[in-house]
RNA sequence: GGCGGCAUAGCCAAGUGGCUAAGGCGGAGGACUGCAAAUCCUCUAUUCCCCAGUUCGAAUCUGGGUGCCGCCUCCA
């Protein structure tokens, strides 16, 4: 079975042949973490972790790095303006590199709940000052770069093919249109490399160009060439970083390698919100810790990602949430009735059948809503018997929904809960219904659901209704 | 100003030339139940923003229109 991936150099769906199979080399754009992850970033995690899973899947051997931004990303102009975690830090009073960590706690805490799982490198910005350096000054040994009052910065007409990725002409940019371009550079487009630092900056480090830090894109070029082993097979971004950053990186990896290092690029859309882009000014800027205390389940969230193409902007609404969350304590439902349910003679030709369309939905460029569909398939149209549970625990494999530990919720309730159920027991027995239904009434009230099974009665907690 | 994307049922969304337009949520009816809930069954877009065209055939291609969204700053 072939895998088609969608290359954004191309703008076609191509067939994934790895340079060296069955080894994969994946390159993340990892998070900025001077603040907390928003959901919107996190469907870009989602994202190259269904990648990721896919691949696995088709028995590639995965070597998988993530970078993480603890330095260099200015707070606004580009270049008069500050480093944001510099900010951060002196708004709050803490080190940076204390900041950081508890950016990135935060966002692999995040991360886990929703079952993304761990690169095999996680790699830090400020961990390869040095290997930035050296990039840098290869590109200006090579003429690639060259160094102005502020810094050192890429000489874009070197690179004939620069805005390749994104289709842009450079000619036809309105330069300069929201941000004032420095006059001494060469050509508007040209970017930093190395930026030298105002005394009073934090972070700075001594290079051959004094002391500094470094530039915005050079980090995912030094670290993956280093642990990728010089060489990307797959890179992966949300789309904002198509025009930028990855238009950047490919300059600089050519200046400092005389060639292509990345095959195949693959960009993530938006997450939007209410059919618009999600800010902090529009009040629509949630964090998984408020979808959490609005007492969805992380992995309603992680449904609703996996249930839109990850090329397809996704609309983000509560409304949408909570159709998400029921969709999946269903699932868990039939999940945990296939998991008891006995072995059953002659699925196999089914079986098959569903195997080879699930296959051929995930190796479809990632159309995981197609191989959901086919889940939902099982679950409803199938007799539950175990081979089918293997089915499910298999193709769980992709879609991390965790049906392996799934379990009904079985929250803690207070003791005068206890005794109003055991109360409500009592009148039942004695058929005493009006007192019954009372005190089930009043239960709803406290957002507690009974349901009165053949082996007894269950009940759940149920989310309370939106403001 | 430049570039790009999208428009499918109340909501979230698959499908990009040809059997009956996936799936989930919601809604309706039925079974079950003391009544419910949960579950199960059935139904829920003669039609894919509008107009024109190409074609034996289009949601899918082409042209035009309308609407929405994004990017052009280091926001995924």
């Amino acid at each position: 079975m072939e895998l088609y991936i969608f290359n954004t150099k191309s703008r076609k769906k191509e067939k994934l042949q790895p340079q060296k199979p069955p080894k994969v080399g994946l390159y993340t754009c990892g998070p900025t973490v001077y603040d907390y992850a928003h959901i919107g970033n996190m469907r870009a995690y989602v994202f190259s972790d269904t990648l990721r899973r896919v691949l696995e899947y088709n028995d590639f051997q995965l070597h998988h790095v993530m970078n993480i931004t603890d330095v260099g990303h200015l707070v606004s102009d580009a270049d008069e303006g500050e480093d944001k975690i510099v900010v951060e830090a002196r708004k709050k009073k803490k080190s940076p590199y204390e900041i950081a960590d508890f950016y990135t706690d935060i966002f692999f805490r995040h991360a886990r709940k929703l079952n993304i799982k761990d690169p095999s490198i996680t790699c830090k910005a400020t961990d390869h000052i040095q290997e930035m350096i050296d990039f840098v000054k290869v590109l200006v040994d090579r003429g690639h770069a060259y160094e102005i009052s502020d810094g050192i910065y890429f000489d874009i007409s070197t690179f004939p093919d620069y805005g390749k990725l994104s289709g842009i002409d450079l000619e036809e940019q309105q330069e300069g249109a929201r941000v004032e371009v420095n006059p001494e550079k060469k050509h508007p487009a040209d970017f930093a490399l190395w930026k030298k630092a105002p005394k009073n900056h934090i972070m700075q480090w001594p290079s051959p160009w004094g002391m500094g830090y470094p530039g915005w894109h050079i980090e995912c070029s030094a670290m993956g060439l280093k642990y990728l082993d010089g060489f990307f097979d797959i890179h992966t971004g949300g789309v904002d970083h198509i025009p930028i950053h990855h238009e950047n990186e490919i300059a600089q990896n050519w200046g400092y390698t005389g060639t292509e290092v990345v095959k195949y690029w693959m960009h993530s859309e938006f997450l939007q919100v209410d059919g618009g882009k999600m800010a902090k000014s529009l009040g629509n800027f949630f964090t998984l810790d408020d979808i959490e205390a609005r007492g969805f389940d992380p992995l309603a969230f992680r449904y609703l990602l996996l249930n839109a193409h990850y090329r397809k902007k996704v609309n983000f609404t509560w409304e949408a949430l909570e159709g998400a969350q029921k969709a999946i304590d269903r699932l868990t439902e039939h999940v945990l009735k296939f998991r008891e349910a006995p072995a059953k003679k002659g699925c196999g030709p089914r079986l098959q059948k569903y195997k080879e369309k699930f296959l051929e939905a995930i190796n479809d460029d990632l159309n995981v809503p197609r191989a959901i569909a086919l889940v939902w398939d099982v679950l409803r149209g199938e007799e539950p018997a175990s081979e089918y549970y293997q089915f499910l625990l298999d193709v769980d494999r992709v879609l991390g929904f965790g049906m392996k530990d799934m379990e009904r919720k079985e929250e803690e309730i207070s003791a005068e809960i206890r005794k109003l159920i055991e109360r409500r027991e009592e009148a039942r027995n004695k058929r005493n219904w009006e007192e019954a239904d009372a005190i089930r009434d009043q239960l709803l009230e406290k957002g507690i659901r009974l349901m009165d099974t053949p082996e007894g009665v269950r009940w759940e907690r149920i989310r309370k209704k939106e403001e």
